[in-house]
Formats: structure tokens, C-alpha cells, sequence
DNA sequence: CCATCGAAGTCTACGGCGTAGACACACAGC
DNA sequence: GCTGTGTGTCTACGCCGTAGACTTCGATGG
């Protein structure tokens, strides 16, 4: 939208320009929430200091549209669930589409780092994907058979055991390579005294075996098995 | 450990002691991840340097006993799973202990600010109560009837729904007293078009009237039912 | 009894961070 | 042309984690 004045000034590098670059092209709110996911994808981490750089722009910069790093961050999140698609009506039966709805929405989540543990639903973002994503998971959810006060607290557990996943997720990916970590889990396990800790011992053999992906689908498999029967429940006696 | 050889040495208050009080009582991993967990509770966050000075110490003395900042918080994760105790076999169903246990777990967690967020299954932090911790809890979704492989992965799902909530909470905690953050919440739910997102603004209504203890205790049981479910499905059909 | 040694604490310093506040400059409207 | 306003810049403050050299102390063994 800005970058329309900008067309006849990208290219002749200002001779005295580099020091004022303002004219290549004006940020704003959405050229600078974008750079900044993509910064946050390249690197795994984020600070203001490297946004600037990357924006070729001083740090304050930024602070002329965004009141602080936290509501940059906001905006992030919502960013992060643009592009995002709430399954269409017909597409299924209520519990298949809440199922998509939930790997598409941890999909997003995952997809940029840090923006899983700023899910808030109780100092909500407020973005409009936030909203529309919310609005689509509680109407299925209604359509389940829940009720409204239900259907409510029913999305904020979704969320959060997402959430949850999501986060753990990340941590993990932080810390070294995959086969790595595989590796240090099975020794860490090893030196656990199997005849005091016998279920334990099992356990590092189921982990070695489960990923993410299938956390994800075995949590939300049983949330959304519990909340079905509640909801048929609840409409059979209705 | 290192504490052996302090014993006849604590007392003498030396005299030129207070540039090199190193004598009046010896650092050790104990007394640091005590001073920190004190540190991280009374302050909403932690840094080594505060640690330092409510130590009395250098904040470089603290590198003698951990080797970065990562090890110190892995010890206090699980410090402050200290004192909690796994219910009694005898205390009820299997169900009425993994429901109070996992109460117990998220009440644990909650009362260390940081705690939460680094909870981990994956690669798991290995403290002694950590251990114990699992062991009981998978042994206990071993007598729903669940075998190995189920109840290690519905472990993890129990473990990453409660970090969720208890992570959410603090979030929301530090944002500011209670009844502004619900003020906040309203305001933000009031400017939603009730006509485009119907059922986001009975959220709002929802939201105001449920606590995360109410969150919590509600995905609890959604989980724990689901898992019942399916334990008394496999042990009869076995 | 003294030399030596290793462990524990200290000091200094580096490079990063978020951001407050003063400043410079380009442009809009007069 | 003048001025005000909005936008980017600069400088600086006070935090942070921690590397590496240094100090000091108690223990050890000759």
C-alpha cells in the first residue's frame, strides 16, 4: 500500500540517502510485523535490535508503531494465523472437522516459533484471525451438542493442551538436532533403576517412539471423544 | 557433599570476613536452588545476578556449582516438585488418585513462578521427584487398564494440558491485578460485532464467570474420562 | 613449618537486550 | 517561505548472561 511513493525511489541510492533512508519505503504496522515473523522463522529467536538491522531501520524505529515489544508481539501471533482456514461447513461431520480444525490450528501455531506460548484466550489478542479462528471453533463445537457455557470452556482446554504441545515442541527443537536429543533421552532413561522405576523404564521406550504428531493427535483424539459423548448427552435429554 | 568439611568452620564469624565471606556458610547446589526458588517467588522473575546478591556472593560464584543458568532452573523444576506426594495406593479408585494427583501436580507447578513453562517429558529433567512423580502417575493409568505405550503417551498428554493452563495463568497473573484483567476481557469482547461472531461474545460471559481452576479441573476430567473409557475397553476385551 | 595446590569466590569486561528522551529532517498546509 | 507534525535517528541508561584472569583460603605432604 506505502510502497506505491516508494516505486520511483527504490532504486537511486540517495547519494547522501544512506544515512537518511526514510524514502525507500515507509514502514508500517504490517511491514513490520511482517519482517519481524520472518525474522523469528530465520533465527529461532527474535529482539527489536535485529528487527531494526534486518529493516535496515534504528531500532526505535519501530517504536513509533508499536507501543512496546509485547505489542509487537501480538500482532505477531495474529499474523502468524492469517492464511489460516476454518474447515468449511459442509466438509464433514462436526467432530471431523473439529479434528482438522485443531491439526490446522497447531500446524499455524508451530509453524512460528514463540508464538505458541503467547496463545491467550483469557487476555485475548484480539486479532481478527484470532476471532474468526475462535467464532468457527466454537460454533462446531455447538454443534456438537454443547452448550454455550460448555462449548466455552471446552475451546479454552483445546487450546491450551495445543498450546501445551506446541510449546513443548519448540523447547525441544532449541535444544540440538533431533537424532541428538533421541540419543540423550535414551540415556538419561538408562541410568533409571528399572526394579524401583519399572513403568518409567517403558517410558523412555514409548517416547523414543512418539512424536509430536502423535501427542497432538492422541490428546486431542481423547478431548474430542469426551466432549462427542457429552454433547450427545446433553441433546438426547434436551 | 562439600558441606562435610564446612561443619567446624561455620561459626567463627571471621573477623576480616566480610570482603571474603566465603566462611560464613559455603555455597553449595542446595542452598542456591533454595535461595533461587525464594528468589524466583518473592519477584515474578529470577536472574543471576539477584540471585547473587540475595546470596551475599558474586554472581560468577554461582558457575562453581552449575554450569549455566539452563542448569540452575532444571534444579529448581525439581525443587519445586519437592513435598509433593504421589496419593497413598490405598486412597480410592484409580481414577479418584489420577484426578488428585494431577490437582496436587498443578497446584505444585503453580506456586513457582517459571516452574511451568519447563516442564518436560521429552527430554525430561530427571530430578528424583520428577521420577517418582512419573512413576506413580503411570503406574496409576496402568491400573485404568491402559498399556504401556497408552499410558506413557497419556502421561504426556496429562502433563502438557495442565503446563498449558498453569503457563496461561501465570501469563495473565503478571499482567496485571485480577479484577482490571476482567475488566480488560469485557471491554476487549464488547467491541466484537455480536451479529458476525454469535458465539465469541457468549465467550466473553463464559470467560468472566470461569477461573483456570475451573479450566483446569474441567480438561482434567475430559481427559481422565476418555482414558477411563478406554481402559476398562482394552482390559475386557484381554 | 612451609611450599604447593586445587577449589571457591571475586573482578573486570564484553556483547547483547529493551527502551526513554532529545534531536533531525522531510513534507503538508498555510 | 514558515511552521507543525509525523517519522526515523542518536545517545544513553540500566539491565542481562557469562568468559577469563585473579585472589584467597584450607588442605596436603615434604
Amino acid at each position: 500500500m506505502a510502497a506505491r511513493k516508494a516505486e520511483k525511489r527504490t532504486d537511486p541510492r540517495a547519494p547522501e540517502g544512506k544515512r537518511r533512508n526514510r524514502r525507500s519505503q515507509p514502514l508500517s504496522r504490517e511491514r513490520i510485523v511482517e519482517a519481524a515473523v520472518a525474522l523469528a522463522d530465520d533465527r529461532g529467536d527474535f529482539s527489536m535490535r535485529a528487527l531494526g538491522t534486518r529493516l535496515r531501520v534504528d531500532p526505535m524505529a519501530i517504536y513509533r508503531h508499536f507501543r512496546d515489544k509485547d505489542d509487537l508481539l501480538d500482532a505477531m501471533v495474529d499474523a502468524a494465523l492469517a492464511g489460516f482456514e476454518p474447515p468449511a461447513p459442509d466438509s464433514g461431520t462436526p467432530l471431523e472437522r473439529l479434528r482438522r480444525m485443531c491439526f490446522d490450528f497447531a500446524g499455524a501455531v508451530a509453524a512460528h516459533p514463540g508464538v505458541a506460548s503467547r496463545i491467550e484466550t483469557t487476555r485475548p489478542t484480539l486479532g481478527p484471525h484470532t476471532l474468526s479462528l475462535s467464532e468457527a471453533c466454537l460454533s462446531m463445537l455447538r454443534e456438537l451438542g454443547l452448550g454455550p457455557d460448555e462449548a466455552a470452556i471446552a475451546y479454552i482446554s483445546l487450546v491450551r493442551f495445543i498450546s501445551g504441545v506446541v510449546v513443548a515442541e519448540e523447547r525441544a527443537r532449541g535444544e540440538g538436532d533431533e537424532a541428538a536429543r533421541q540419543e540423550d533421552l535414551r540415556a538419561a532413561y538408562a541410568s533409571v533403576p528399572p526394579e524401583q522405576f519399572p513403568n518409567l523404564s517403558s517410558l523412555a521406550a514409548s517416547l523414543a517412539r512418539t512424536g509430536f504428531e502423535e501427542q497432538l493427535q492422541f490428546g486431542i483424539e481423547l478431548i474430542l471423544e469426551a466432549l462427542a459423548r457429552r454433547g450427545a448427552a446433553a441433546s438426547s435429554s434436551a
